[in-house]
DNA sequence: ATCCTTCATCAATATTATTGATTGAATAAT
DNA sequence: ATTATTCAATCAATAATATTGATGAAGGAT
């Protein structure tokens, strides 16, 4: 009699989530083989094929989508068993760590949802910055979310944008040969891009406000006082992103980069990952969608 | 990282309902010690004792009731995410032969309650004599709800109901020598039985009605014209139960079995067999409840 | 064209489940 | 009491299944 092993739709949600076999299988602490294979194993079991294969890209077959949406349920009802049983120890329990600005601009209402989604899940986040975080993976936290330079570091990168210098909207920009800037402490990344860019293109500078807190930071911006250096997504309304048309050079792309502190972690964390996965990916792509 | 597989949850529930090891394992096409194996890893994987064994008997910890509850969800949501996915091929059908009177009596409002819990199943029920019902077990039904002597046959017995004669409870029996009995044609268990008992009383007989509706023969019965053999549980009012008190011998026990076409068919055809083996034996219990 | 990324496939291996035989515990029968 | 029965637990052996690591093939990117 044939039946589908749970951990056949998990390993399809994350594939689903993460956008690839071997994002997934890095995730779930398994091969790309191997989840390759499970895959196959789904087909066979379900007589359908999930996945529309175009050589290197693949999309959801309309009976992929049909199993996504059991796949959820059956995932959500099979953690919430275990759960219930297990009391609510640490298997209930997942703990983020995320950089500043997404802590405060992007992730309220995504944790909102997924709140809302496992009432049964206790969540412990942390905010601060992507380096010192990173230092605690695995201790204190289950997942960090991170930025991270393009091409840099190992974890899942759900999304790319845009890194700018950026001034007010409403003030015109400062003459002088030495630009004022507004930065977060020595050892931020995005001041150090920032130091060295302006160093690459013979600019002078002064940093006039450095402060921990990115709202200081960029309301010092907003208020004509300095420059400083904002992600697109992140920036506050009255803030201009400012370019090569502004004199000011380029900066790398960052990476907003999922990690996780071992392969294939509690349910909770799995489940955490996979909805963040799911909700950043989701809105990159709406953001810029596909040429086609 | 644990997960529990729905396997496991299947036979949990198939013991349950089925009241026992052994039978589950019959059920599911497994060995007893398979099953046993699969409890305790499901124990293990819950970190939870589920059932209370006190030798040969056990029932339900308060945490397996719990898993209970879940388990049914669980497999209620897994076999209809398959045939979700399979189309309603052969998948969502199950296929019952019941004998008659347990098919006008009995069964009507627990098929009701399974069509509702179970909308995508399509049933087929046929209603006959155990007898021919059984020969085509496996090629048209997957089912077959027998009646059979005590102690006769390897199906899984339900349920076991007291058997005699019966005639109306407003008329004086009848005084002559001769019995007058209205019975089902030669072939029926009950008048195989009867015959066999009154032969051995050296008892007079005469068949004064034969017929293949059960309903007609308990109306002739009701009215005061003969003697009909009835299971004690689907006897219609206006019957009189006869002992050994009115003269009439006793006729052995009726048991209720269940036969599956093969070990493990169908989820369709397990999730009606369960189903059955939950109602009719927990009817059952309720009737006579245990002495402790 | 060449590299790089990504998924599919294959044979070998590791892991896991099932079996068949046996034991032990508890109840029913003599 | 003592003996059969019944039923689940256990164990070592086997069967079944999943995972791996290496390799191939098919697109995109440079």
């Amino acid at each position: 009699m044939r039946h589908i092993d749970t951990e056949l739709l998990r390993s399809f949600a994350t594939i689903v989530d993460f956008g690839g076999f071997t994002r997934a299988a890095h995730i779930l602490g398994r091969t790309q083989s191997a989840v390759s294979m499970q895959i196959r194993r789904l087909e066979e079991i379900t007589g359908c094929t999930l996945f529309d294969r175009q050589g290197n890209r693949f999309s959801l077959t309309v009976e992929g989508e049909t199993l996504l949406g059991y796949a959820r349920r059956l995932l959500a009802l099979h953690d919430e068993t275990l759960e219930a049983l297990q009391g609510s120890g640490a298997g209930g329990t997942a703990r983020l760590a995320v950089m500043d600005d997404y802590a405060s601009v992007i992730l309220p209402p995504i944790l909102a949802r997924f709140a809302e989604e496992h009432p049964h899940i206790h969540l412990e986040i942390t905010t601060g910055f992507s380096h010192h975080l990173m230092k605690e993976l695995g201790s204190s936290y289950d997942l960090v979310l991170a930025t991270q330079k393009e091409g840099t570091g190992r974890g899942q990168v759900l999304r790319r944008e845009r890194t700018c210098f950026a001034f007010s909207a409403n003030h015109p920009l400062p003459d002088g040969p030495v630009l004022p800037l507004a930065l977060l402490p020595p050892g931020n990344l995005y001041r150090q891009w920032g130091l060295e860019a302006l160093a690459a293109a013979g600019r002078q500078w002064r940093v006039i406000f450095s402060t921990t807190s990115i709202g200081a930071v960029e309301a010092m911006a907003a208020e004509g006082l300095a420059i400083t250096i904002v992600k697109e997504g992140t920036a506050r309304p009255g803030l201009r992103l400012l370019g090569e048309a502004d004199g000011l050079p380029a900066l790398p792309e960052s990476e907003i980069a999922l990690y996780q502190a071992h392969a294939g972690g509690s349910p909770a964390t799995l489940a955490l990952a996979r909805f963040l996965a799911r909700a950043l990916r989701r809105e990159n792509r709406d953001q810029s969608p596909p040429p086609d």
